[in-house]
DNA sequence: TCCGTTCGATTACATATGTAGTCGTATCGA
DNA sequence: TCGATACGACTACATATGTAATCGAACGGA
């Protein structure tokens, strides 16, 4: 299974799901904005990723193109069944139910999910 | 805000949420079959909650008696939202969206989820 | 009364994580 | 050619986390 990635590592898988490949430099400046890193933090956090084979890199004459290796979706499926087990025992209906009485459902989500799930029985 | 709680701490803040108050040794035993931890293992755990102003005790003699500070509910509430702003841009629709594509939904789930939203619109 | 047991408190220690700083080298503009 | 700059590699260091071991006090049974 793909490694653990952290919250920290997690704000540059999202900057290479965006845009890939990118020199460590392009990476910093686009989440500069979000998390205000300096680039060595940036590139200890490009290392990390690739000790953790989530990231590959190839060379570009004396600097390296990150890319992810793992796909965000399966990253984002992973990270929500992990939540749904944790919290939910497992089942999704539950976490749909919680979102619905906190109120985190607005009525156009609520369309959204009638619409989907309307697709999803044919 | 409520302080993050680790996924070890996690596993004993269930244990509380299921039956509070409980001794250290309670903790222990229940979380014993999932976790298979050493009983200072416990006391560590619920001494980090404590510092963290997530569980309370009172004093039963010359032992504590644990229990949570903090709601389930609560926490789950949190921890969604957390995941939904991560990794879906906030809404709440797009998760479905995923795990429905994702086949993590079964039939009976889909049947849930439709009439608890149908009743949301009421 | 003495001994083993049990408690909470304190200490331990490896790995993970957040957040850089430094170093040796290569490159590029003056 | 020389100095500033930029690169990756290595090092640093505080805090968090997982997983206990140890210690001193108190209790409970022989």
């Amino acid at each position: 299974m793909t490694e653990k990635i952290s919250d920290a590592e997690h704000a540059v898988m999202e900057a290479l799901w965006e845009s890939a490949p990118l020199t460590a430099a392009e990476v910093a400046e686009r989440v500069q904005a979000s998390r205000g890193w300096s680039i060595q933090t940036v590139k200890t956090l490009l290392s990390r990723l690739m000790a953790k084979r989530v990231i590959g890199a190839e060379q570009d004459g004396r600097r390296f193109l990150y890319r992810p290796l793992v796909d965000r979706d399966a990253y984002v499926t992973g990270e929500s069944r992990r939540l749904v087990d944790r919290l939910f025992g497992g089942r999704a209906a539950p976490l749909v139910a919680h979102l619905a009485q906190q109120d985190q459902l607005s009525d156009q989500d609520i369309a959204e999910i009638e619409a989907l799930l309307k697709a999803l029985k044919q």
